[in-house]
DNA sequence: CGATCTCTGTGAAACCTTTCACAGTGGGGG
DNA sequence: CCCCCACTGTGAAAGGTTTCACAGAGATCG
């Protein structure tokens, strides 16, 4: 069966039936329940992985147990990529949700690169886009108040995962203050205040147990 | 005349002779007086580089005109690696002394790349190393008070910079308090005044114009 | 060698965040 | 269906940060 339409990710755009094939012989799934471990900091670093349904969570952990979400991942991303270059994973995985996920041993991964050229040019071009999203994020990020990284998060959010709504547009993430506290590194209350604020504002909305973020509103808040 | 061993960067690690003539037929370079710009947000991205002499650094600037000093680079370090996947510049390349710089278009790149299956190897290892730093300090930097993010940059910074000295790992850089406040994401004062403390405590003295940083006791600071 | 410009040092007031403590609330599991 | 637990909401006190304002120290350049 060869790699259809539905789950092809940018890595093996552009390929061939016949490369496909190779590819699918390659890969392998797995399911994880919500909140299992995918992997951990200080694992071998031995493969790499595509989200096929659900969400996962990329944390980092400082050496005081602190946790930082670095990223909520969907259906389509790759994780797990930098095996060419760490023998241990320097992040923790986790099922957000229950996730399928697509595996790809690190030995498979060598020899699609070296055989499939196209697979090669695109594993530069996904890691250099990451790389400029990480950065930026990054750039972006200091330098204020904690409310207005609260706002740059929802936003990023909304991006990656929302889903426009007449409302406007649904986070579709069961996100607790807590996460959104590891999100942007403070603490927990502080987002509870701020959040009320933000409802108070009219910024955000709940709708069932999701958020709904007015984006025009919420991008106008703070230029003053 | 071939690729030098001084300036070879893993980009060109492991290539032949005449691989490596044919990356030499295909740079240039160029030199840049301190404080000039390589290249701006917005520019379009159309050639790699790499600091051949003296340092550069990547800045972010955000809407309000903030900056965020992303990287300091030093020889070896390429930038602008992101052009396969951004059609403009997302950052800005600043000369933080004179700087001579390897220039390498877009098409050559290219070019390389395909030609050359162990530099596109190298390449993605060099990106993932990349990505894969950036995550961690990002992951490392929230949750927590600015003189705990002042200690992490001067001690990635002596990782990074460092030289060691008898009077502990001197950073040759010449860093002004509102470049560390750059960094770290606070005011020129917020890091005057902690600088100010953790030389009180021992934790870094100066020399000439550089900064000295005991590593050692500057780890320790902040471990109740 | 001054004049000037940049960088560092300081302080007060306003503001924000953390920390601790505890009260409500709501959903899920037994 | 009810209890429990996780999550949200709130407040007070302590502490950190920003903002504004200004003084002094140091470098640089005609």
């Amino acid at each position: 069966m060869p790699y259809s339409n539905h789950t092809a990710v940018e890595l093996f755009e552009g390929i061939s039936e016949t490369e496909a094939q190779r590819v699918a012989r390659l890969r392998t799934e797995r399911m994880f329940r919500k909140d299992a471990t995918i992997f951990s900091k200080g694992d071998p670093s031995s493969a790499l992985f595509i989200v096929k349904t659900g969400k996962v969570r990329i944390l980092f952990v400082s050496e005081k147990g602190t946790e930082t979400i670095v990223h909520i991942l969907k259906e389509g991303a790759i994780f797990g990529e930098l095996l060419l270059s760490e023998e241990q994973r320097a992040f923790t995985a986790v099922a957000g949700t229950d996730a399928l996920v697509t595996v790809l041993s690190k030995g498979g991964l060598v020899e699609l690169l070296t055989a499939i050229p196209t697979i090669s040019k695109n594993f530069i071009r996904l890691l250099s886009k990451r790389l400029a999203k990480v950065e930026m994020y990054f750039g972006d990020f200091g330098h204020t108040w904690s409310y207005n990284r609260l706002k740059k998060v929802l936003l990023r959010l909304c991006e990656e995962h929302g889903k426009e709504t007449p409302k406007g547009t649904m986070i579709p993430l069961r996100l607790t203050h807590e996460d959104l506290a590891n999100l942007i590194g403070t603490t927990r209350e502080t987002v509870t205040t701020q959040m009320i604020r933000f409802r108070r504002m009219g910024l955000v909305t709940r709708q069932d147990r999701f958020l709904v973020v007015n984006k025009s509103r919420l991008e106008e808040f703070g230029r003053s």
